[in-house]
DNA sequence: CCGTATCCAGATGGATACTG
DNA sequence: CAGTATCCATCTGGATACGG
Protein backbone atom coordinates (compact mmCIF):
# COMPACT_ATOMS: atom_id res chain seq x y z
CA UNK A 1 0.00 0.00 0.00
CA UNK A 2 2.41 2.29 0.58
CA UNK A 3 5.36 3.50 -1.68
CA UNK A 4 8.08 0.88 -3.28
CA UNK A 5 11.04 1.17 -1.81
CA UNK A 6 14.23 -0.18 -2.24
CA UNK A 7 15.95 -0.71 -5.11
CA UNK A 8 14.14 -0.14 -8.67
CA UNK A 9 15.52 -2.62 -10.64
CA UNK A 10 12.45 -4.57 -9.27
CA UNK A 11 9.99 -4.10 -12.16
CA UNK A 12 6.24 -3.67 -11.22
CA UNK A 13 5.42 -0.42 -9.51
CA UNK A 14 1.89 -0.73 -8.19
CA UNK A 15 0.83 1.21 -11.12
CA UNK A 16 1.61 -2.09 -13.32
CA UNK A 17 -0.87 -4.05 -11.65
CA UNK A 18 -3.37 -1.29 -12.15
CA UNK A 19 -3.29 -1.33 -15.62
CA UNK A 20 -3.00 -4.91 -16.18
CA UNK A 21 -6.23 -5.16 -13.79
CA UNK A 22 -8.50 -2.88 -15.41
CA UNK A 23 -8.02 -4.64 -18.97
CA UNK A 24 -8.93 -7.85 -17.43
CA UNK A 25 -11.90 -6.33 -15.89
CA UNK A 26 -13.45 -5.35 -18.60
CA UNK A 27 -12.84 -8.35 -20.90
CA UNK A 28 -10.75 -11.16 -18.71
CA UNK A 29 -14.44 -12.79 -18.21
CA UNK A 30 -15.40 -15.54 -20.00
CA UNK A 31 -17.77 -13.90 -22.67
CA UNK A 32 -16.64 -9.65 -23.21
CA UNK A 33 -14.11 -10.69 -25.78
CA UNK A 34 -16.60 -12.56 -27.74
CA UNK A 35 -19.46 -10.03 -27.61
CA UNK A 36 -16.89 -6.60 -28.84
CA UNK A 37 -16.07 -8.92 -32.02
CA UNK A 38 -19.36 -9.98 -32.68
CA UNK A 39 -19.95 -6.13 -32.72
CA UNK A 40 -17.21 -5.16 -35.48
CA UNK A 41 -19.64 -4.94 -38.11
CA UNK A 42 -21.82 -2.96 -36.44
CA UNK A 43 -24.93 -2.74 -34.27
CA UNK A 44 -26.64 -6.43 -33.36
CA UNK A 45 -29.83 -7.22 -31.92
CA UNK A 46 -30.03 -9.26 -28.04
CA UNK A 47 -31.16 -11.92 -29.92
CA UNK A 48 -29.16 -11.83 -33.18
CA UNK A 49 -25.61 -11.92 -30.27
CA UNK A 50 -27.38 -14.57 -28.69
CA UNK A 51 -27.30 -16.98 -31.92
CA UNK A 52 -23.75 -15.26 -32.99
CA UNK A 53 -22.64 -16.66 -29.59
CA UNK A 54 -22.51 -20.50 -29.54
CA UNK A 55 -23.15 -21.83 -25.71
CA UNK A 56 -23.92 -18.15 -23.60
CA UNK A 57 -26.98 -18.28 -21.78
CA UNK A 58 -29.21 -15.40 -21.86
CA UNK A 59 -28.57 -14.23 -18.41
CA UNK A 60 -24.82 -14.26 -19.07
CA UNK A 61 -25.27 -12.12 -22.34
CA UNK A 62 -27.37 -9.75 -20.14
CA UNK A 63 -24.72 -9.40 -17.41
CA UNK A 64 -21.90 -9.07 -20.16
CA UNK A 65 -23.76 -6.06 -22.38
CA UNK A 66 -24.42 -4.60 -18.79
CA UNK A 67 -21.04 -4.60 -17.48
CA UNK A 68 -19.42 -3.25 -20.78
CA UNK A 69 -22.34 -0.65 -21.34
CA UNK A 70 -20.89 0.37 -17.92
CA UNK A 71 -17.64 0.29 -19.07
CA UNK A 72 -18.59 2.83 -22.12
CA UNK A 73 -17.30 0.03 -24.36
CA UNK A 74 -21.14 -0.01 -25.99
CA UNK A 75 -24.48 1.37 -26.31
CA UNK A 76 -28.05 -0.05 -25.94
CA UNK A 77 -30.46 1.60 -27.57
CA UNK A 78 -34.50 0.66 -27.14
CA UNK A 79 -36.58 0.97 -30.17
CA UNK A 80 -39.93 1.25 -28.74
CA UNK A 81 -41.82 -0.52 -31.30
CA UNK A 82 -43.87 -4.12 -31.21
CA UNK A 83 -42.03 -6.25 -30.55
CA UNK A 84 -39.39 -4.76 -28.71
CA UNK A 85 -36.10 -4.29 -30.49
CA UNK A 86 -33.00 -3.59 -28.13
CA UNK A 87 -29.51 -2.76 -30.47
CA UNK A 88 -25.80 -2.70 -29.33
CA UNK A 89 -23.52 -0.62 -30.76
CA UNK A 90 -19.60 -0.02 -30.19
CA UNK A 91 -18.85 3.29 -28.72
CA UNK A 92 -15.86 4.90 -30.33
CA UNK A 93 -13.38 3.39 -27.20
CA UNK A 94 -15.27 0.40 -27.68
CA UNK A 95 -13.63 0.44 -31.24
CA UNK A 96 -10.21 1.24 -30.00
CA UNK A 97 -10.63 -1.61 -27.41
CA UNK A 98 -11.46 -4.05 -30.34
CA UNK A 99 -8.36 -3.09 -31.95
CA UNK A 100 -6.13 -3.00 -29.48
CA UNK A 101 -7.34 -6.89 -28.98
CA UNK A 102 -6.48 -7.80 -32.20
CA UNK A 103 -2.88 -8.32 -31.88
CA UNK A 104 -3.73 -11.18 -29.07
CA UNK A 105 -6.44 -12.86 -30.95
CA UNK A 106 -3.32 -13.11 -34.49
CA UNK A 107 -1.18 -14.49 -31.57
CA UNK A 108 -3.03 -17.06 -30.47
CA UNK A 109 -3.99 -18.09 -34.22
CA UNK A 110 -0.19 -17.97 -34.79
CA UNK A 111 0.92 -19.87 -31.93
CA UNK A 112 -2.11 -22.22 -31.01
CA UNK A 113 -0.46 -25.52 -32.67
CA UNK A 114 2.55 -24.53 -30.72
CA UNK A 115 0.92 -24.46 -27.20
CA UNK A 116 -1.36 -27.50 -27.85
CA UNK A 117 1.99 -28.76 -28.63
CA UNK A 118 3.87 -27.55 -25.70
CA UNK A 119 1.26 -28.56 -23.17
CA UNK A 120 1.44 -32.34 -24.64
CA UNK A 121 4.84 -32.06 -24.07
CA UNK A 122 4.43 -31.27 -20.47
CA UNK A 123 1.75 -33.36 -19.87
CA UNK A 124 3.06 -36.33 -21.31
CA UNK A 125 5.79 -36.45 -18.41
CA UNK A 126 3.54 -35.63 -15.23
CA UNK A 127 1.52 -38.38 -16.45
CA UNK A 128 2.78 -40.49 -19.27
CA UNK A 129 0.08 -43.07 -18.66
CA UNK A 130 2.28 -45.54 -18.38
CA UNK A 131 1.39 -49.05 -16.40
CA UNK A 132 1.71 -48.82 -12.78
CA UNK B 1 -21.39 -28.89 -32.61
CA UNK B 2 -22.38 -29.60 -36.06
CA UNK B 3 -21.07 -26.94 -39.00
CA UNK B 4 -22.80 -24.00 -38.97
CA UNK B 5 -25.59 -23.42 -41.61
CA UNK B 6 -28.06 -20.46 -42.40
CA UNK B 7 -26.85 -17.01 -43.24
CA UNK B 8 -22.88 -16.34 -42.94
CA UNK B 9 -23.32 -13.10 -42.46
CA UNK B 10 -23.88 -14.06 -38.66
CA UNK B 11 -20.36 -12.53 -37.01
CA UNK B 12 -18.92 -15.67 -34.76
CA UNK B 13 -18.05 -18.94 -35.90
CA UNK B 14 -16.89 -21.69 -33.20
CA UNK B 15 -13.85 -21.27 -34.60
CA UNK B 16 -13.93 -17.67 -33.34
CA UNK B 17 -14.53 -18.72 -29.79
CA UNK B 18 -12.13 -21.02 -29.66
CA UNK B 19 -9.45 -18.14 -30.94
CA UNK B 20 -10.40 -16.31 -27.99
CA UNK B 21 -11.25 -18.80 -25.45
CA UNK B 22 -7.19 -19.85 -25.83
CA UNK B 23 -5.81 -16.54 -25.25
CA UNK B 24 -8.13 -16.70 -21.89
CA UNK B 25 -7.04 -19.05 -21.15
CA UNK B 26 -3.57 -18.43 -20.56
CA UNK B 27 -3.64 -14.66 -19.93
CA UNK B 28 -7.13 -14.25 -18.53
CA UNK B 29 -6.68 -15.17 -14.78
CA UNK B 30 -5.82 -13.02 -11.95
CA UNK B 31 -1.65 -12.90 -12.47
CA UNK B 32 -0.72 -14.47 -15.60
CA UNK B 33 -0.33 -11.08 -17.00
CA UNK B 34 1.55 -9.41 -14.11
CA UNK B 35 4.21 -12.58 -14.54
CA UNK B 36 5.01 -12.16 -18.06
CA UNK B 37 5.26 -8.50 -17.93
CA UNK B 38 7.63 -9.20 -14.75
CA UNK B 39 10.22 -11.40 -16.83
CA UNK B 40 10.01 -8.45 -20.19
CA UNK B 41 13.86 -7.98 -18.66
CA UNK B 42 15.81 -11.06 -18.57
CA UNK B 43 14.97 -14.15 -15.72
CA UNK B 44 13.62 -13.89 -12.48
CA UNK B 45 13.98 -16.11 -9.41
CA UNK B 46 10.64 -17.36 -7.45
CA UNK B 47 11.61 -14.74 -4.60
CA UNK B 48 12.09 -12.30 -7.21
CA UNK B 49 8.89 -12.38 -8.57
CA UNK B 50 7.32 -12.99 -5.14
CA UNK B 51 8.46 -9.68 -4.09
CA UNK B 52 7.82 -7.77 -7.29
CA UNK B 53 4.17 -8.61 -7.48
CA UNK B 54 2.39 -7.26 -5.06
CA UNK B 55 0.14 -9.10 -3.11
CA UNK B 56 0.41 -12.47 -4.40
CA UNK B 57 0.82 -15.62 -3.03
CA UNK B 58 3.30 -18.26 -2.68
CA UNK B 59 1.21 -20.71 -3.74
CA UNK B 60 -0.90 -18.44 -6.89
CA UNK B 61 2.43 -17.69 -7.99
CA UNK B 62 3.35 -21.33 -8.37
CA UNK B 63 0.51 -22.06 -9.85
CA UNK B 64 0.84 -19.34 -12.34
CA UNK B 65 3.93 -20.35 -12.96
CA UNK B 66 3.35 -23.98 -13.82
CA UNK B 67 -0.01 -22.96 -15.95
CA UNK B 68 2.52 -20.50 -18.15
CA UNK B 69 5.39 -23.28 -17.87
CA UNK B 70 3.29 -25.77 -19.61
CA UNK B 71 1.60 -23.57 -22.19
CA UNK B 72 5.34 -23.32 -22.99
CA UNK B 73 5.57 -19.52 -22.30
CA UNK B 74 8.45 -19.88 -19.96
CA UNK B 75 10.93 -21.93 -18.77
CA UNK B 76 11.98 -22.95 -15.54
CA UNK B 77 15.39 -24.26 -14.49
CA UNK B 78 16.40 -25.44 -11.19
CA UNK B 79 20.59 -24.71 -10.48
CA UNK B 80 21.49 -27.48 -7.74
CA UNK B 81 23.14 -25.24 -5.52
CA UNK B 82 22.71 -24.49 -2.14
CA UNK B 83 20.69 -22.96 -1.11
CA UNK B 84 18.16 -23.99 -3.88
CA UNK B 85 17.60 -21.63 -7.03
CA UNK B 86 15.09 -21.48 -9.75
CA UNK B 87 14.66 -19.31 -12.59
CA UNK B 88 12.41 -18.59 -14.88
CA UNK B 89 12.54 -16.82 -18.40
CA UNK B 90 10.01 -16.45 -21.32
CA UNK B 91 10.32 -18.29 -24.28
CA UNK B 92 10.56 -16.84 -27.69
CA UNK B 93 6.62 -17.57 -27.62
CA UNK B 94 6.58 -16.18 -23.90
CA UNK B 95 8.15 -12.75 -25.90
CA UNK B 96 5.69 -12.79 -28.83
CA UNK B 97 3.03 -13.02 -26.67
CA UNK B 98 4.00 -10.23 -24.33
CA UNK B 99 4.46 -8.01 -27.48
CA UNK B 100 0.96 -9.10 -28.11
CA UNK B 101 -0.30 -7.42 -25.17
CA UNK B 102 1.75 -4.49 -25.02
CA UNK B 103 -1.30 -2.56 -27.12
CA UNK B 104 -3.57 -3.83 -24.75
CA UNK B 105 -1.95 -2.17 -21.71
CA UNK B 106 -1.33 0.49 -23.82
CA UNK B 107 -4.97 0.87 -24.06
CA UNK B 108 -6.24 0.84 -20.87
CA UNK B 109 -3.54 3.76 -19.87
CA UNK B 110 -5.10 5.78 -22.70
CA UNK B 111 -8.71 5.41 -21.32
CA UNK B 112 -8.55 4.48 -18.01
CA UNK B 113 -9.56 8.18 -16.78
CA UNK B 114 -12.54 7.92 -19.81
CA UNK B 115 -13.48 4.37 -18.23
CA UNK B 116 -14.01 5.45 -14.85
CA UNK B 117 -15.77 8.52 -16.07
CA UNK B 118 -18.37 6.04 -17.73
CA UNK B 119 -18.43 3.50 -14.63
CA UNK B 120 -19.37 6.87 -12.80
CA UNK B 121 -21.96 7.80 -15.35
CA UNK B 122 -23.66 4.38 -15.28
CA UNK B 123 -23.68 3.85 -11.63
CA UNK B 124 -25.29 7.52 -11.14
CA UNK B 125 -28.12 6.65 -13.04
CA UNK B 126 -29.03 3.53 -11.23
CA UNK B 127 -28.15 4.59 -7.88
CA UNK B 128 -28.80 8.50 -7.10
CA UNK B 129 -27.90 8.08 -3.54
CA UNK B 130 -31.13 9.46 -3.11
CA UNK B 131 -33.46 9.57 -0.10
CA UNK B 132 -36.07 7.01 -0.82
C1' DC C 1 14.59 -21.24 -1.02
C1' DC C 2 11.00 -23.19 -3.30
C1' DG C 3 7.66 -25.29 -3.21
C1' DT C 4 3.03 -28.73 -1.91
C1' DA C 5 -1.37 -29.86 0.74
C1' DT C 6 -5.45 -28.67 2.81
C1' DC C 7 -9.19 -25.96 3.72
C1' DC C 8 -12.43 -22.56 2.78
C1' DA C 9 -14.81 -17.99 1.16
C1' DG C 10 -16.35 -15.65 -2.57
C1' DA C 11 -16.94 -15.06 -7.47
C1' DT C 12 -18.49 -16.96 -11.78
C1' DG C 13 -21.59 -18.81 -14.62
C1' DG C 14 -25.29 -22.34 -16.17
C1' DA C 15 -30.43 -24.02 -15.90
C1' DT C 16 -34.77 -22.89 -15.36
C1' DA C 17 -38.88 -20.33 -14.74
C1' DC C 18 -41.24 -16.13 -15.05
C1' DT C 19 -42.43 -10.98 -16.92
C1' DG C 20 -43.49 -6.38 -19.66
C1' DC D 1 -38.24 -9.93 -27.98
C1' DA D 2 -35.58 -8.92 -24.30
C1' DG D 3 -34.96 -9.35 -20.37
C1' DT D 4 -35.15 -10.56 -14.55
C1' DA D 5 -35.08 -13.77 -10.54
C1' DT D 6 -33.67 -17.72 -8.23
C1' DC D 7 -31.06 -21.53 -7.29
C1' DC D 8 -27.08 -24.16 -7.47
C1' DA D 9 -22.51 -26.39 -9.21
C1' DT D 10 -18.02 -25.22 -10.21
C1' DC D 11 -13.93 -22.57 -10.28
C1' DT D 12 -10.68 -19.30 -8.45
C1' DG D 13 -7.81 -17.83 -5.33
C1' DG D 14 -6.34 -16.62 -0.38
C1' DA D 15 -4.54 -18.33 4.41
C1' DT D 16 -2.09 -21.41 6.66
C1' DA D 17 0.81 -25.19 7.69
C1' DC D 18 4.13 -28.35 6.38
C1' DG D 19 8.13 -30.77 3.36
C1' DG D 20 12.60 -31.44 0.40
Amino acid sequence: MDAVQGDPRSAARPSDACRTRVVLDIVGDKWSLLVVRNLKDGPRRFTELKRAIDGISQRMLTVTLRSLERDGILTRTVHDVMPPHVSYELTEIGVTLREATAPLLEWSVAHLARIDEARAVYDARRDPSMTS
